[in-house]
DNA sequence: CAATATTAGTATGCATACTTACCACTATGG
DNA sequence: CCATAGTGGTAAGTATGCATACTAATATTG
């Protein structure tokens, strides 16, 4: 056990190779699929699918990201017309968001790929160790980083 | 079991949302010991105190990023006076990097910084469950999503 | 109702990250 | 020695991600 940990035996660092190596699995799926979507397009569709109407703000903390970063995702996602923004009533500072049709199919069409990938993420595993790694970052999550207002 | 996993299931979004937690931890603790320094660049001080003198492509190999990624970290660490680049002797096109004396001393001070953080990263595991989920995730890692050539 | 605080979205700036393309240089083969 | 293949670094483009600051609209409170 050497007085300074190496890089690999920080979680830190094996998160951050970890989320590489899923991007990585995730692109090159997808693509060989067909499709065009990254992962936080693909979850931010999912979230969509799942609640209609959901404003950016909703749908940034539901997918846990910054607001200003879901902006740029939405856009990208408009542009492909795969989401469409339309001014809510209730608020007129904010947009309800809402797949279209072919959001819908798009998503519908990625989800087994997207499924699938799963398990590549993980290949080195075996089946019982992808699950405790899978409850283990469960657990290790703490799902309050953007939401310091729950007093 | 729903047939639909939802995201919270997915390992790939559970290590997308790990590494945001893993980001934000080590930036919180690093800018209140004063220090303004990324977990990329902390990685890229700690491969050139192991090993001088390594040019840009074998860095971003050791850490594990892309040779475009690695510039752009090296010019801001250039800019922060913490490496210094020579040209290489042998192969003209390369630069040999180097920490400078305050690279160096700025690691110091911030590398028990870093591995004390290790341990707030994964805050909410026992000790047992970061050990067991630390051995999983080394074994997840595929490290060779950079180097095609291993012929 | 007016003053204030809060919130939704955007814009800007910084820092990753990867792809592709390009230039300069090196290594290799004939 | 020369054509060519490979490698080191940069540049441009795309997509996250966060902080900060700003506008516009809403909610709250005196």
């Amino acid at each position: 056990m050497p007085l300074l940990p190496s890089l690999s035996e920080m979680p830190g660092h094996l998160i951050r190779r970890l989320n590489q190596q899923t991007t990585a699995v995730f692109q090159t799926h997808l693509k060989a699929a067909g499709h065009d979507i990254t992962s936080v397009q693909f979850s931010a569709l999912e979230a969509l699918a799942q609640n209609p109407g959901l404003d950016q703000a909703k749908l940034a903390a539901q997918i846990g990201y910054d607001r200003a970063t879901i902006g740029g995702v939405v856009k990208r996602l408009e542009h492909k017309a795969l989401v469409k923004r339309a001014q809510s009533e209730m608020d007129r500072r904010a947009f309800k968001l809402v797949l279209t049709p072919l959001g819908l199919e798009v998503l519908d069409a990625v989800r087994p790929v997207v499924i699938a990938l799963q398990r590549d993420i993980l290949d080195g595993l075996s089946d019982e160790e992808r699950e405790a790694l899978t409850k283990l970052m469960q657990k290790a999550l703490r799902l309050h980083l953007q939401d310091p207002s729950a007093t």
